[in-house]
DNA sequence: TTGAAAGCGCTAACAA
DNA sequence: TTGTTAGCGCTTTCAA
């Protein structure tokens, strides 16, 4: 009988095993190995002993059980869209935020993808027990109601998420008041003619941004000229090509004196092909971004820092917060939403217009 | 006693609850809902009437219960360095990988993170037993000897390991070759003045990149001329700042007629650098990245592609197999290292060298 | 076709 | 100070 390997090992040790190797209960090598609160103390005889058999037995605490006993899993679950997409910055900014507050709190990460946001709700439905304590939704595209279908008992927090969301807390960043601040710079500057190149329609943060161009407008008393709006992906080459196109459309008119894009990837699109035209940021064009990614850090972009970083961690704070208070079952209303200041970024991507006005080729 | 409220109303609905609605055992409820292989099959009858339950208490399994009893979480983990830096494109990529191919085949990913890899080996052990089913390490720059602390019971993948872990298979791209081709295809457009402005020392990766350099060199029967090597960190700040003080260093020499970069934001860095001088990619200077990344891919440089997403995928692929195989303890050997090819791109920074060579000013 | 019983590994009451 | 007992919610033999 060759064969009779001892079952054993394949599996890992239990602390019943290091309580028999040790010679005492399971419950004390918990003791010893788990602070646990239960057991006010242990012989020190006792607790050399069970160290040692654990350490011989390389035992490790299964934290799936301990989770189903302790009724914490001590993770909390991240869902964003991101599949087979370009990498997007934006997440991964926040993302890393999360990470962040969520190491420093000593909890782990679970991240769920998210095809599209159609079939998002039984896909997140599921997410919601056992296994996450709570959720942070990003930038949730959500149409129908979700509170026929979320978990009562996972506390959900979203970030920028295009409407409010019944007993979700929403966090959001002050895109409006940023965008209206950038385009008042510009304004201030000296430029007129600004163009807008937005982002997609659909998306709450695009509209936000479009408003703040039209309230600095505003405020400024000016109104801004006709067919100086445009609409299109967040990204490169959806700027590249709102920009080129317009221009084609626009030929022998006198060239816009800035540029106002909806995110940083549509601002360096945009530059691209002002460039591939020969035209200069910002000598002849001045070009602002927004989001404030890496890459506008890299490029030295002017534009609109969202403080996405700070959105994760503040995400993670609040959500453990209400983890916490979900113990007793008293619902101290949350704050419904959260709005984090933007701030402009100057880089080198904005001047003065120039004095005398070119036309577009 | 207005205080006496229901003390279930904050617990979710179990099978037990769901059963008693429907005046069957917890057994039957777990058999309908959840596939159960055990009980052959169910009548129509009770069928219908645990689900009519389980939607009235919106029941939803518990995952750590059922993982406990199952002896699997359906969760793999992927452990990278990434905490407050500026955001990895590189990990980015490999992430987006791993989470498309763990969703195609229907498991959840748990990131750990980590601020470094000295105090890697606690943390990562304690991921390895019960949370996740298997492991993937993100090029981890290990110093000791993993196989003393990684737990026999959780299979691990590595991913650009600084070198081999014993026990763990190890996923890379041959970035020396891609290097190799990359700097013969530069000697064959007519470069020979070539500098390598290098990654990291401490890097296997920028190691090999060097290497392939120098086989370059060697296979076209040339020397690179003296002190045109230069190393620093993987990001477009270290590109810049090595370029521009190599050109100080050797002022009044000859420009060189191209520059081999060991990542894509060196790249990107040395451009900058090179522009700010008024020198012109490609006219006057070649430029060549490693990785294509976002960042080549929107800028179109020329560059050596790794097939990031690919390893991500693979790791899966490869870490869901050895946890499906782990059952019988018959541990056929996995491989121990698996090569995935890397590729040339043909961006728009290289071209032939001028014909009269530049000076540096 | 269904139910009862045992157990996954751990923790928390309570007794000894 | 320690061990006993009883779960956490689910699954799976094995009887009925």
């Amino acid at each position: 009988m060759a064969e009779a390997k001892p079952r054993s090992r394949n599996k890992a040790a239990t602390l019943a095993d290091v309580g028999r190797e040790a010679g005492v209960s399971a419950m004390a090598a918990s003791a010893v190995l788990n602070g646990a609160r239960s057991t006010s103390r242990i012989s020190d005889e006792t607790r050399s002993r069970v160290l040692e058999a654990a350490q011989r037995l390389r035992y490790r605490p299964d934290e799936t059980a301990r989770a189903l006993a302790y009724r914490r899993m001590n993770t909390i679950g991240i869902a964003a869209t991101l599949l087979g997409q370009e990498p997007n910055l934006y997440f991964l900014e926040v993302f890393n935020g999360v990470l962040q507050g969520a190491a420093a709190a000593g909890q782990n990460t679970t991240v769920f993808t998210l095809s599209g946001w159609d079939d998002a709700a039984p896909r997140i439905a599921s997410f919601c027990d056992g296994r996450i304590d709570g959720l942070i939704l990003v930038a949730p595209m959500l149409t129908e109601d979700p509170s026929t279908w979320l978990s009562p008992h996972t506390p959900v927090v979203s970030i920028h998420s295009n409407h409010e969301i019944a007993g979700v807390v929403g966090l959001a960043s002050d895109e409006e008041e940023g965008a209206f601040r950038a385009v008042s710079r510009l304004i201030e500057l000296g430029h007129r003619r600004i163009l807008h190149v937005g982002g997609p329609e659909g998306s709450t943060g695009a509209d936000w941004r479009l408003e703040g161009y039209l309230r600095a407008h505003q405020a400024a008393g000016l109104t801004p000229p006709p067919d100086h709006l445009t609409r299109d992906a967040y990204t490169f080459d959806a700027g590249r090509r709102s920009m080129e196109s317009w221009l084609q459309r626009h030929r022998n008119e006198e060239l816009p004196q800035a540029v106002f894009a909806g995110s940083d990837a549509i601002a360096l699109g945009c530059i691209d092909a002002l460039s591939a035209r020969g035209l200069r940021v910002p000598a002849d064009v001045s070009v602002v971004g927004f989001d404030c990614t890496m890459l506008a850090r890299t490029f030295h972009l002017s534009t609109v820092r969202q403080p996405l970083q700070q959105l994760g961690q503040k995400a993670v704070e609040i959500l453990l917060a209400r983890i916490g208070a979900r113990k007793d079952d008293a619902s101290d209303d949350p704050p419904r939403r959260v709005v984090l200041p933007t701030e402009i970024v100057s880089g080198t991507s904005w001047a003065p217009p120039r004095t005398v006005p070119l036309t577009i080729a």
